[in-house]
DNA sequence: TTAGATGATTTGCA
DNA sequence: TGCAAATCATCTAA
């Protein structure tokens, strides 16, 4: 007999059944108990032979048909028939003959890149592999994608894309197991059967092998879906927290305030150092990029309608100049605490007295009473509306220059009160 | 619901 | 690289 396949089980009586793990297939060329009346064991006994395979067949063929202990009884009738090891050794030659059992079992299948590509994408994401604190890393995008934002808001929006990106990795993980218990389980309940099948028929383990190969592709496929699902529910969640670049928030108050008092402080010249930006962004919990957003939108949009800023100008003028005249002391808008003031003391926003009295500004600049009361002055009874000459025209191009913004946008007259007219502290860029 | 305000992005320039 | 200008997209108050 072929060594791959299964011997036949013992058929003797006692052992029958369905002995899936107890029916220790005998050797291969054990001799079937009660003896082979055709001699020569292999061999296709004529006459008497053919009608009693006609009947095993028979009966193989009717089992289907009946209840689970019919079935039952005639198994066991069929694996204690004395014609069964002649049987089955037919059914090995021919197995063997047609070669139709084994196509080359194990062929070994690439790596799909698919699947690769997905479980690269499940790790990066923190989805599968271990534990990154609840993919720590697609945060740590998160916070890179919206502008290292350090606002409240944005760490609850992380928050929440943490919480929500580890419910997909315990759904993930989850269903993993489900898939690869159902699979073992699946594998089993085949190698079982495949055993016990090969009491009657003959079968290679090589077959067997096969079989389990053929139940982890189709698992695995099954595998692949939930693996794809999952990236396409942690694509969503991205797009939904991290990708909506332009869903914005608008910067606090205070936040408003600080910028704004710097830039009518500044008018001559509103062009923050790096410096002078990083000590805005400090202040109002934003990022330096964002300070330069807001002062590039706000330069552009106080030219472009310089009637409409006056009132605001005016606001935040004489606020300074009554702080200026209360004792410098009070503080109108931003009550931050000297000491979270710029290095060196060389800034300090909170303070629009402070801005006013010697309190050096952000790139340098002193200030000095005479200069608060020339602003009060050439307010006069207009404010910065007569000053300004609202609607006045310039180039783009001359704007290039701080000359070019003081000249189109900045009268002598309402020069910033922190900054003499050629004054070019503020970003030597410009 | 809508118009205006506002933060962010894109494009072109020097 | 920083800026101006245009534009987009969202927020907010009426």
């Amino acid at each position: 007999m072929d060594e791959r396949l299964l011997g036949p089980p013992p058929p003797g009586g006692g052992r029958g059944g369905l002995g899936l793990v107890g029916g220790e297939p005998g050797g291969p060329g054990e001799p079937p108990g009660g003896g082979d009346p055709g001699g020569g064991g292999g061999g296709v006994p004529g006459g008497r032979g053919k009608q009693d395979i006609g009947d095993i067949l028979q009966q193989i063929m009717t089992i289907t048909d009946q209840s689970l202990d019919e079935a039952q009884a005639k198994k066991h009738a069929l694996n204690c028939h004395r014609m069964k090891p002649a049987l089955f050794s037919v059914l090995c030659e021919i197995k063997e003959k047609t070669g139709l059992s084994i196509r080359s079992a194990q062929e070994e299948e690439p790596v799909d890149p698919q699947l690769m590509r997905l479980d690269n994408m499940l790790l990066a994401e923190g989805v599968a592999g271990p534990e990154k604190g609840g993919g720590s890393a697609a945060a740590a995008a998160a916070a890179a994608a919206s502008g290292g934002g350090v606002s409240p808001d944005n760490s609850i929006e992380h928050s929440d894309y943490r919480s929500k990106l580890a419910q997909i990795r315990h759904i993930y993980h989850s269903e993993l197991e489900k898939y690869e218990q159902a699979c073992n389980e699946f594998t089993t309940h085949v190698m079982n059967l495949l055993r016990e099948q090969s009491r009657t028929r003959p079968v290679a383990p090589k077959e067997m092998e096969r079989m389990v190969s053929i139940i982890h592709r189709k698992f695995s496929a099954i595998q692949m879906q939930l693996k794809q699902s999952t990236c396409e529910a942690v694509m969503i969640l991205r797009s939904r927290f991290l990708d909506a670049r332009r869903k914005r928030r608008n910067f606090s108050k205070q936040a408003t305030e600080v910028l704004n008092e710097y830039f009518y402080s500044h008018l001559s010249n509103p062009y923050p150092s790096e410096e002078a930006k990083e000590e805005l962004a400090k202040k109002c919990g934003i990022t330096v990029s964002q300070v330069s957003n807001w002062f590039g939108n706000k330069r552009i949009r106080y030219k472009k309608n310089i009637g409409k800023f006056q009132e605001e100008a005016n606001i935040y003028a004489v606020k300074t100049a009554v702080s200026v005249t209360q004792g410098g002391h009070s503080r109108t808008s931003s009550p931050t605490p000297p000491s979270s003031a710029g290095s060196g003391g060389s800034f300090n926003l909170s303070g629009s007295g402070d801005m006013f009295l010697g309190m050096p500004g952000l790139n340098g600049d002193s200030y000095s009473a005479s200069q608060v009361e020339s602003l009060r002055h050439s307010m006069g009874p207009g404010g910065y509306g007569e000053s300004l000459g609202g609607g006045q025209m310039y180039s783009p191009r001359e704007m290039r220059a701080n000359g070019g913004w003081q000249e189109a946008v900045t009268p002598s007259s309402v020069t910033s009160p922190t900054e003499g007219p050629g004054s070019v502290h503020s970003d030597t860029s410009n």
